[in-house]
RNA sequence: UUUCCUGUGGUGCAACGGUAGCACGUCUGAUUUUGGUUCAGAAGAUCGUGGUUCGAAUCCAUGCAGGAAAACCA
């Protein structure tokens, strides 16, 4: 109760407004996606904002598909836009698409006609584009600007009609070719598209153009607070120009920052190019900053709002770093992940004092974090292990509390070994390690006495059952991709994907999809959608901070 | 060199004329049968210059820096 958290500029307008009684304090907000590709994690940003704004100030949310350019637009990608938004864990009042809306606003365009506020165009894009001036030249009117109304009117009939090609003719709003704004020196309408589009069919020929479409279709649904990035700011006097010219309900636009994140590209123009051109394995690929990769990489919906809670809202330019994320999925996963053993680069351990032949159950909780451990499983053990490669030294620094000639460590959940004897291979590599075990020093009724500094995972030799580990580095090389010179594809980082075969305790066979499990001091995985009965396939979603590593880098 | 937006620790967000705070990261140390977790602590910031004021991160002026704006894309 006392915690008061301060708000972000957003909260603080909307809650001006309800103060001062605008809309009967009604707070409605939209979020309103493109389907011309997945989300991602910069949409969640907006998807937490606009839905958190209308459950904090008892509101709603419409899902709005801003669907009007068909040639780009897809049904693929509505379904899993709203897969992505319910899996977010938000529900949306209304299920609504601009196209719903193209008979209103041809009504719209209309009226603007007649009040001489728009004309008819023949010129061609390129014509148009060198009438409009530059930001620091004012544009020009052309001879089409001073046709009638009555020209106009029937022109745009027969626009609709389907009487002209693509591209012949446009409607423009006639605003004011010298406006500083570029936006408003006479913005296209409408334009002609003989295309199918994936909800009207064949029915239009034209089609709206975003400024013509956005706010009328927040005015149709009486949205209070239009919230939209930054980019958008110079096409809030055209949204108000409109509102006003058309006597519609008065919905305002509001502008905040776009995330962006460290080590990745937001853009959906890019994030299409790296899937069309194989780069990764789809949208849901895990090394996508998308919905569904992160999804598919293990990522909790809990861990990405918390996400967007932390980063906040403001309209400064950011770069997020991609250290919060992993936070946030760190912190969600520590507390709820199941514990298991699973040794991704193996290297053979024989205890030579354990019986040949013999088996032990071993157990280990399923959650230490949590009360009782959540229940737990079995883990055999017996004479021959599987380590961790660099849990051996054969010269160990100083402060390496793992195995090397002579030293003790415990066995997770097992007992405490003594490294008596190691055997290499002719090119010098470790091939076993031989160990003998301290029996009194079982886990949970150790009675020998003794103390080691380490722990480390293990898997039974004979018990282990294989599986394909998938482990993710960043997808590109630097922090800001975009900001490189050149194409963006040349930054990418070759190694951000590694395929190893890894050694995994029994229990792991019947690994639950969309579960999050910790691989003991090796991360949280996931079981990747590839994954079968016959060949087990996990993704590593973040690794654990690791203290040792920090170490050694420093020297 | 037109118009608009933005400048607070490394990063992100607060402080709304009255002691610059929180989080991530970084660095110490403690605890630990995960070098995880947890706990304790430390370092580190108001773009510059003037002005208004008893008092300025906050208001004004000016400079500087970064970003945005000219698709029949959204």
């Amino acid at each position: 109760m006392s915690e008061e958290k301060s708000l972000n500029f957003i909260e603080e307008i909307v809650e001006e407004d309800i103060r001062a009684g605008k809309h009967n304090g009604r707070v409605h907000t939209r979020f309103p996606p493109e389907p011309n590709g997945y989300l991602h994690i910069g949409h969640a940003k907006s998807i937490c904002l606009n839905f958190g704004l209308a459950k904090r100030y008892n509101g709603k949310t419409n899902l709005r598909f801003d669907d009007t350019n068909p040639v780009t637009e897809d049904t693929e990608y509505v379904e899993s836009i709203k897969d992505d938004v319910c899996w977010l864990g938000f529900e949306w009042a209304n299920e609504l698409y601009a196209s719903d809306y193209f008979d209103i606003i041809y009504g719209f365009a209309m009226s603007l006609i007649k009040q001489g506020l728009a004309y008819v165009d023949d010129s061609t894009a390129e014509e148009i584009a060198a009438q409009k001036g530059t930001p620091t030249e004012p544009g020009t009117a052309n001879q089409y600007r001073s046709r009638s109304i009555e020209e106009n009117v029937q022109l745009f009939e027969e626009m609709k009609a389907g009487k002209y090609p693509d591209g012949a003719k446009v409607l423009r709003a006639k605003v004011d070719m010298a406006s500083p704004n570029m936006h408003m020196r006479d913005p296209i309408m409408y334009r002609i598209k003989h295309a199918h589009h994936h909800r009207t069919g064949d029915k239009w020929c034209i089609y709206p153009m975003y400024d013509f479409a956005h706010g009328q279709s927040d005015a149709i649904e009486e949205i209070t607070h239009s919230i939209c990035t930054l980019e958008f700011i110079p096409h809030r006097a055209l949204y108000e120009w409109f509102i006003e010219k058309l006597e519609i309900f008065p919905s305002r636009q509001y502008e905040m920052a776009r995330l962006n994140l460290t080590y990745t590209v937001m853009s959906k123009r890019k994030l299409l190019q790296l899937v069309n051109e194989g780069h990764v394995d789809g949208w849901d690929d895990p090394r996508m900053p998308t919905i569904s990769g992160l999804r598919r990489r293990g990522y909790t919906s809990a861990s990405i709002r918390e996400f967007c809670d932390r980063i906040g809202v403001a309209k400064r330019e950011n770069l997020i770093d991609v250290g919060l994320l992993e936070f946030c999925i760190r912190e969600d996963l520590n507390k709820t992940a199941w514990r298991r053993m699973a040794v991704l680069d193996p290297v053979k351990l024989v205890i030579t004092n354990y019986p040949e032949g013999q088996d032990d159950i071993l157990h280990g909780e399923n959650n230490p974090e949590v009360e009782g451990g959540e229940g737990g499983r079995d883990i055999p053990f017996s004479r021959e292990l599987y380590i961790e490669r660099e849990d051996f030294m054969e010269v160990p620094p100083k402060k390496f509390f793992r195995l090397g000639p002579g030293l003790m460590v415990r066995l997770k959940h097992a007992y405490i070994i003594k490294c008596e004897d190691f055997v290499k291979d002719a090119d010098g590599n470790i091939t076993e390690i031989h160990c003998s075990y301290i029996p009194e020093s079982k886990s949970g009724q150790d009675t020998s006495g003794i103390h080691v500094k380490g722990t480390i995972h293990w898997v039974s030799v004979p018990h282990a059952k294989t599986a394909e580990v998938r482990l993710y580095d960043r997808l590109f090389k630097s922090e800001d991709p975009s900001a490189e010179e050149g194409d963006f594809k040349d930054d990418l980082n070759p190694n951000s994907l590694q395929v190893i075969n890894a050694f995994v305790e029994p229990d792991l066979a019947t690994a639950l999809p969309g579960k999050g499990y910790q691989f003991l001091r090796k991360g949280y995985f996931t079981l990747d959608k590839y994954s079968t009965a016959e060949k087990l396939v996990f993704n590593r979603t973040v690794t654990l901070k690791d203290a040792w590593a920090k170490e050694v880098k420093k020297g």
